[in-house]
DNA sequence: CATGCTTGCTGGACCGTTCCAGCACAGGAG
DNA sequence: CTCCTGTGCTGGAACGGTCCAGCAAGCATG
């Protein structure tokens, strides 16, 4: 019955867009009027039962569709979070959008999904975009806009950012995990296996490049190691690690380990070393962040600091939900910990 | 000045959901009626050029924002395609977006996505949202709606599916690469290094997956290896190529060489291997099949069938976007030859 | 029996746009 | 001067829903 209607339609498809039913034609068809039609529509208490079945099954023959951009117009309200995406290509991204996904939809919020071009101003153009399909809220997993164009953003619509915690824009939710600790881990299991010459290769400006260089530090002072700091510049991209690697490897005092500032980097990384015909994890351990998919596939078996991905994506998407379901929901800025996954990438130092 | 709006909504967004500014503000502030402010955001022509600049610039200072809802209501357009995408995870995903968003972008049509859940019910939903947004056309990443139930969708508005070209369903236009001639490509460039007994580590029942296995075997008949034919069972992901390569291992007659359905289980193909105490490619060559960044990874370097995914991507936001702005499109269905990426996972046969 | 409450339904205003018909005015042609 | 054409602008209907006030009928209560 709905595959009859969809024919019907199907015809008129070659010519134009087709011309849906309305909720007034459902009304017609079922004998109400088209207010009772709505009501029954959005399962609203008072429409005697048999009513409604026979309005369901009027809407089911015609083929019916809500018009969202209507619903949206009358209700005031669009129940939808827009979700933005920095880089599509980063593996982190797949996993908290999952998750980010199953909550909302969980909650009964719908999702649509914009990603940021190459600059500033495409990323903005998307942020806009879902402004103006007039989303509820907004998730938003990393992001390259200056301090205080997102506060213009937020301003508009509760936002939650997923992995950076911009100190500089306190008001912003955040849900992300702490960078610091995650550094100093993956500097502590190095120390473990009695490495010493520890480098580190950088992510660049970034808040989160930022704390984990910083936790890197902390660490090695703890470890009475302050003397073998050394941090090289990178990026948060393969040829980033590459560079960035390269020139660690080429220091005066060669470190025997690399802590990498995230997964892709440590790729380049690790055929940096390869390059120098050098061997991990015989003679360079490397550790890189994020426990993506990527690292844990076996021909790579990266050692990495594992963020709790899945969680994250939960915790933002149950945060600004619940927010707009008018649940207190506590403070704005969650930091979850991370965890050292160890695998096939780091050794214990020959003497 | 548009940080001035911003902020007086900032407080205003505490309490709920902003009052934003509207069009008739904007008239009210401009002194004009609301149809020559709505002429003057469409960039109507008949709209005196100072009168434009003073609405433009009203519109700025109210920190106006369109409404899309309402928009779309109005005009009956949407200038909008849907993109529902089956699976982030896979690396390809990101490269054909890439390109699908540039091309969309250039041709002023937006995009939406939207990712189809766990099974073909959350697919099903995610494709009525769409539907339901009034978008106007719709490009698919792979989907796994049985045959049929995707007409009823398509007779809604145009689609375009990239990657797999359902023969099933021949009214649904698509762009993919040709996988027969891409499996030949990988047979070739094996027997081309001695290998005789060359398995093929299958991907199921899904379109793509018989076209690669089909490649597969009348390029082994036409090298005159008939005889040495092996397909064993295995699926897209990283631990189907696992399953499908140590059953192909365990063969009495233990192949030189596999061609495994996609780059992602390949990575489990290898992974098989190397629990076997065999090593890539010494003992065994792997040929994987996508191209996707995964495979180009320096320590994977995996020798693969490249798609062009890029022009993949362009061409089906061209195709769909051409033709909801009436240009006539050739024919339906796009076939663009794969080529093959020799990397270093494959390697002369020792004899 | 009047009253009030509940249930089930209706009519119409409203949301923020677009778009169409039409109007006033200016300038050029006849 | 009149007519015509084009330019610049306006008012209001329409889009497809939601939602509120209100109404009729049925029932229980006092």
């Amino acid at each position: 019955m709905a595959a009859e209607g969809a024919e019907e339609n199907g015809r008129a498809a070659e010519v134009g867009p087709v011309a849906r039913p309305t909720i007034r034609d459902v009304a017609t068809r079922a004998g109400v009027s088209k207010s009772l039609v709505s009501l029954a529509l959005q399962n609203a208490p008072r429409v005697a039962p048999q009513t409604r079945a026979a309005i369901l099954a009027a809407a089911e023959e015609l083929g019916y569709r809500r018009n969202a951009a209507a619903h949206a117009l009358g209700a005031h309200r669009t129940r939808t979070i827009g979700v933005f995406v920095l880089d599509l290509h980063n593996p982190l991204t797949a996993d908290v959008l999952d998750a980010v996904q199953a909550e909302a939809r969980r909650r009964d919020y719908r999702t649509i999904i914009v990603v940021g071009g190459e600059d500033a101003a495409a990323e903005r153009a998307e942020l806009e975009k879902l402004l103006e399909f007039r989303v509820e809220g907004i998730i938003a997993v990393g992001h390259r806009l200056p301090d205080g164009a997102d506060a213009a953003f937020t301003a508009d619509c509760p936002a939650v950012i997923i992995g950076s915690d911009h100190r500089s824009t306190p008001h912003l939710a955040s849900v992300s995990n702490d960078d610091v600790m995650g550094a100093g881990l993956a500097v502590d299991h190095l120390v473990s296996l009695g490495h010493e010459r520890i480098a580190c290769v950088d992510g660049g400006p970034s808040a989160v490049a930022r704390d984990r260089r910083r936790g890197y530090r902390t660490a090695m002072r703890r470890h009475g190691l302050g003397d073998a700091i050394a941090v090289v510049k990178g990026s948060f991209t393969e040829d980033g690690g590459y560079r960035g690697a390269s020139q660690a490897l080429d220091l005066p005092e060669r470190p025997t380990a690399l802590f990498v500032v995230n997964d892709l980097a440590a790729m380049g990384a690790m055929a940096a070393v390869e390059d120098r015909g050098l061997s991990v994890p015989d003679d360079i351990s490397v550790v890189g962040y994020d426990g993506t998919r990527l690292a844990g596939i076996r021909p790579i078996g990266l050692t990495t600091v594992g963020q709790p991905l899945q969680q994250m994506g939960t915790q933002a998407a149950a945060r600004l939900c619940g927010q707009l379901d008018g649940e207190v929901c506590g403070q704005a800025r969650t930091r979850l910990p991370p965890s050292l996954i160890e695998r096939r990438t780091t050794a214990r130092v020959l003497r």
